[in-house]
DNA sequence: CCTACTCTCACGAGGCGTGAGGGTTT
DNA sequence: TAAACCCTCACGCCTCGTGAGAGTAG
């Protein structure tokens, strides 16, 4: 059945993020973990998951938090069409254009993160001929 | 000779920026426009330039902007070195490793954003899809 | 009983948003 | 003179960092 928890500091490591950090995602409603008698939190497997998801939303696209609830709220909505059997027209076109949305925004990122790869590359062969010449000296 | 100076609200349409973030890097000193005898701030096209790579800098690679800072030395350094005659080559080994390590953070970056992506691009085919077969009813 | 966890305040810092109150340009 | 800019405080919000003080698990 995998009923498996964790504590928070297991969770910090395995996600990369502070505890303090998982913590304030509880108290602004992004997770919900159960508890112990005693208070301490516990985590599954599927909330480590989400709470990896929240990081790389948030690293790699520099979503704010409040903007990330939307996203989370708009891929469960997606879950539930796609598994289930929804069809209202007028939803499913509501969610493609949500969803192209945050398409573009990716591809938006992708071409400025290129040009800035670019770049570097440049830099880096241009400084490794420099110092090849100067090793010919 | 290009001596244009844009007034900070052209700036921040130029650049995306709201006035009050250009005015905030004025105060960490990333940039440091002219001013006139009355105290408006003066922007260049250099100026411009380097706002909008902050900008990139922040929003597609998430950098904090005490790293901007930092990498902003870097690429002077880097010019210096590319235009000038400097042959320490151990100050180019440790640029050479400064750049590798930037170079690194931006594909782990556009490998995030990869996933990201082809997580999007699969549930937007399987909407489509789902969309379709409820047409066909 | 000790050690290493856990918890809840609560203040601080970075990166701005948002007026307030006042000067400048046209 | 009025509109539409500009300036400098200065407080507020978001996203945590960083203890402090106290409870809990092993």
């Amino acid at each position: 059945m995998d009923n498996i928890y964790y504590k928070i500091e297991d969770v910090a490591n395995k996600t990369g993020l502070t505890k303090r950090a998982i913590r304030y995602y509880e108290d602004i409603k992004l997770i919900s973990p159960n508890r112990t008698k005693a208070g301490y939190r516990l985590y599954t497997n599927d909330d480590i998951a989400k709470i990896m998801h929240i990081k790389s939303l948030r690293e790699t696209l520099g979503f704010t938090l409040n903007e990330i609830k939307d996203t989370l709220e708009l891929e469960c909505e997606l879950k539930n069409i796609i598994l289930g059997n929804n069809k209202d027209i007028i939803l499913i076109n509501n969610l493609l254009t949500k969803l192209k949305k945050q398409m573009e925004l990716i591809n938006k990122k992708e071409r400025s993160l290129n040009v800035v790869k670019k770049k570097y590359e440049d830099l880096y062969t241009k400084l490794s001929d420099l110092k090849d010449n100067i090793k010919e000296d």
